[in-house]
DNA sequence: CGCGGGTTTGATGATGCTCAAGCCCGGTGG
DNA sequence: CCACCGGGCTTGAGCATCATCAAACCCGCG
């Protein structure tokens, strides 16, 4: 139950088995089905969840009622409204399932309550918000300078999986582009 | 010298009068001049810089020689290279003054010595990366959804300073859009 | 069998890029 | 003090990319 999330520490930092075990005790698992929403916009972002199966998307919906695909998290990686959940305001975000998925989830005080007695766990936050500020300034280049084309294909190469698993919508609308367009593309990428 | 820094900070958490002096003296107070460069890609960046006057830039170069500017900084504002400052991995952005600039500058080792003897200040940088992941996302939002004129505009309302400051060509740059049509988009909106 | 969501395909049009020329203005040297 | 240079900004014409709108298609499911 907890394979992915040990793993995803370990990358990143060394930890005792004594202090995997504490660091486990302080995520509350939880299974969603595909459809449901762990959060919608306008509530307080309660929990990180940690995907250890599944598939999620965050999304905003603007006000001609478009909706807009902020981010995926498959195995191994972290979702939540990082804004709402730090500073305790409404989301801005809904975070619904793509498929059934089990998740990690990690209150607020039990976030505080772990940093505390797994100091390390410090820096493994610090390089996950850090890594996530590096994606975000490559996606924001790569939205302003990249086609639709070069796009999808750094897509295909850094996500496979998120290629292969999510609806042409959903992936057209993280990419910012029209699912038609997307589709073409696929057409002309896969005749070579 | 540390006027906007003390604004930023007390904007954002309460510090005692003893406090404020500690924090000071971990900055070093540093001078720049238009065109001067405060770090290059490829090096470690080793140190992150408020503006306390001025105006700078970070951008990078791709492969075929075009810049991307990726933030602006003003008076109020840190700019560095996050990831490159915390991990010790080479840069990946260039900063370059285009104006002359008064700039107070955190290395990691006063950083950590700071945020030890000031706890309170662990908050600080917290609320600051947090409200870059949030304008970030924005931005890519906006980079995907808006037109150019609506990126333009929307620069215009949250940062007129930088609009009034940057050249044409980095403005451009930063929105994503050509000089060109930034210049045609300038005279449309003039006429209004 | 028929419905419906997602995907494909086509025709058309708008937005913004490219390339190219001209203009404005500040700085430099004669 | 003036002429000239050069960078940045403007303006124009043509073009590529991608969005829009619309129709057909595919396939799982009731």
């Amino acid at each position: 139950m907890h394979e992915q999330l040990i793993k995803s520490i370990q990358d990143k930092i060394t930890l005792s088995p004594e202090e995997i075990e504490k660091v486990k005790h302080f995520y509350i698992p939880k299974k969603i089905r595909k459809r449901q929403y762990l959060l919608n916009a306008g509530d307080v972002c309660q929990y990180i969840a940690f995907v250890e199966k599944g598939l999620l998307r965050s999304f905003t919906v603007d006000n001609d009622g478009g909706e807009h695909v902020i981010q995926f998290a498959l195995e191994g990686w972290l979702i939540g409204d990082m804004s709402s959940f730090l500073s305790g305001d409404e989301a801005t975000y809904n975070i619904e399932a793509l498929e059934d998925a089990e998740l990690l989830l990690l209150s607020k005080p039990s976030m505080e309550d772990m940093l505390h007695t797994v100091p390390k766990m410090e820096t493994y936050f610090r390089i996950l918000m850090q890594n996530h500020i590096v994606a975000l300034n490559r996606r924001v280049i790569s939205s302003m300078s990249d086609t639709a084309e070069q796009k999808y294909l750094k897509l295909m190469n850094n996500c496979p999986g998120i290629v292969n698993r999510a609806s042409q919508q959903n992936i057209a609308s993280f990419l910012g582009i029209t699912p038609e367009t997307l589709s073409r593309i696929r057409k002309q990428v896969a005749q070579k």
